[in-house]
DNA sequence: ACGATGACTCGTGCGACGTACGAGTCATCG
DNA sequence: CGATGACTCGTACGTCGCACGAGTCATCGT
């Protein structure tokens, strides 16, 4: 029932009544202040490190005072997941139809990649405006390459899975040493029952951008107009 | 330093000791009678319905109990997950090799949609043995299906994304209707800046299962060998 | 027949967590 | 000067996972 969205507030003629009692005395509470550190505490300690407590102490402040900016924690998450996915658009102009696609996947995905938490956030949300915004180039790109109109929803939700799929799977899996050490002894154990793919080392490929390259272009292969 | 796994305690010469003092006596815990529950109660109450207190509740036992049969909560999900991943094998003998894969994944999807906290879960869990046996057998069939070996891993990996992309999504999307609603709302709100999507109906499209569908038949003839 | 052992259950307590509530502080304006 | 509204914060409540240690009971070696 409150969170104005209060540009700066307006101090200015006496700041002289703060007697620096803090040696770094903290900028007011804002908005924006909030969601950049709770990107900063997401991105250090992952989704369970963030707690509006932590959150309060890194911005030096109580923990109640973040809920006059913010409605309550999942308004925190939203507005963090939405500041972290904006997409600046191809590096230049004039490309065909698969090199344009192909960056707006790559984009997203390392966007996502540099904030892991954000893609087992974002399809539990509502879809911000960066993501819609990412979806219209989307949609746009494919019908004018030809995709017939009816096969665009069917193509886009192929793209969003596939994407969606390979960062989370990846952003999962990058855990610790240990993890991946007691995997390949899992795995070796089992040799017998699993032949096929503890031959092909499918589990101990580390090339995870080549393959969401090689992936994806199977994926446009079979979009391709024909 | 426990958890034995213990398959089912002997007693049997003197059950006349119980005097029936409850109604209802159930029987003593085990770790099957812990994953079943747990399992009802994710189906019920979803990945944050799930605690301890509650599943102790549920098996008519104190909290403590549990963690003679399990280590910790961690563990009661992956005994959980794995419980609800096992697969029974194509219908009858005999598809083609896209018949036999589409099975494979319908049935994956299906699966995690019957207990849709297990899509949530899966990316980020060790992967169980039911899991692993069907990435087995995905490899298998992709191979004899003439996919070149060099292709394989990148191929299953794509239908891994797929298939996680759309059951996450589909799992996390099904959520009240206030919140069809609100976004609904909130489209047509913005379709001066999204109007593509906006006339596509993108966000509108209730056919979950064929998009699943035709987009992993967009996949499947990327990946079929030319 | 008896004491030891181990399987199993459970109550209490600790330190987190999100957030409701209400009491503060302070600049601004009539 | 008194009121208003923006903003901060301490306290309190109910919940969580789980560590710890004290129980109960069947079984077995002697």
């Amino acid at each position: 029932m409150a969170a104005k969205r209060s540009g700066r507030s307006k101090r200015g003629i006496n700041e002289r009544l703060q007697p620096l009692q803090e040696p770094r005395s903290e900028p007011p509470l804002s908005r924006e202040r909030i969601v950049a550190t709770a990107v900063e505490l997401l991105d250090a300690q992952g989704v369970d490190g963030l707690t509006m407590r932590r959150l309060a102490d890194r911005l030096g402040s109580g923990v109640m005072s973040l809920y006059w900016h913010v409605d309550n924690k999942e308004d925190v998450f939203d507005l963090a997941l939405d500041s972290v996915l904006e997409y600046r658009g191809p590096p230049q102009i004039a490309q065909d139809w698969r090199g344009e696609v192909v960056h707006v996947l790559e984009d997203w995905r390392a966007s996502m990649l540099r904030h892991p938490w954000s893609a087992t956030l974002l399809p539990r949300r509502a879809l911000g405006p960066n993501i819609l915004g990412r979806l219209e180039l989307l949609s746009k790109t494919l019908s004018r390459a030809g995709v017939a109109d009816a096969d665009v929803n069917a193509a886009i939700w192929s793209l969003w899975n596939y994407v969606m799929g390979a960062t989370i799977t990846r952003a999962s899996f990058d855990l610790s040493d240990d993890d991946r050490a007691a995997a390949q002894q899992r795995l070796t154990r089992l040799s017998e029952r699993y032949p096929t793919i503890e031959r092909s080392r499918l589990l101990l490929d580390n090339d995870w951008d080549g393959a969401f390259k090689n992936g994806l272009g199977f994926l446009l292969d079979g979009l391709s107009p024909k």
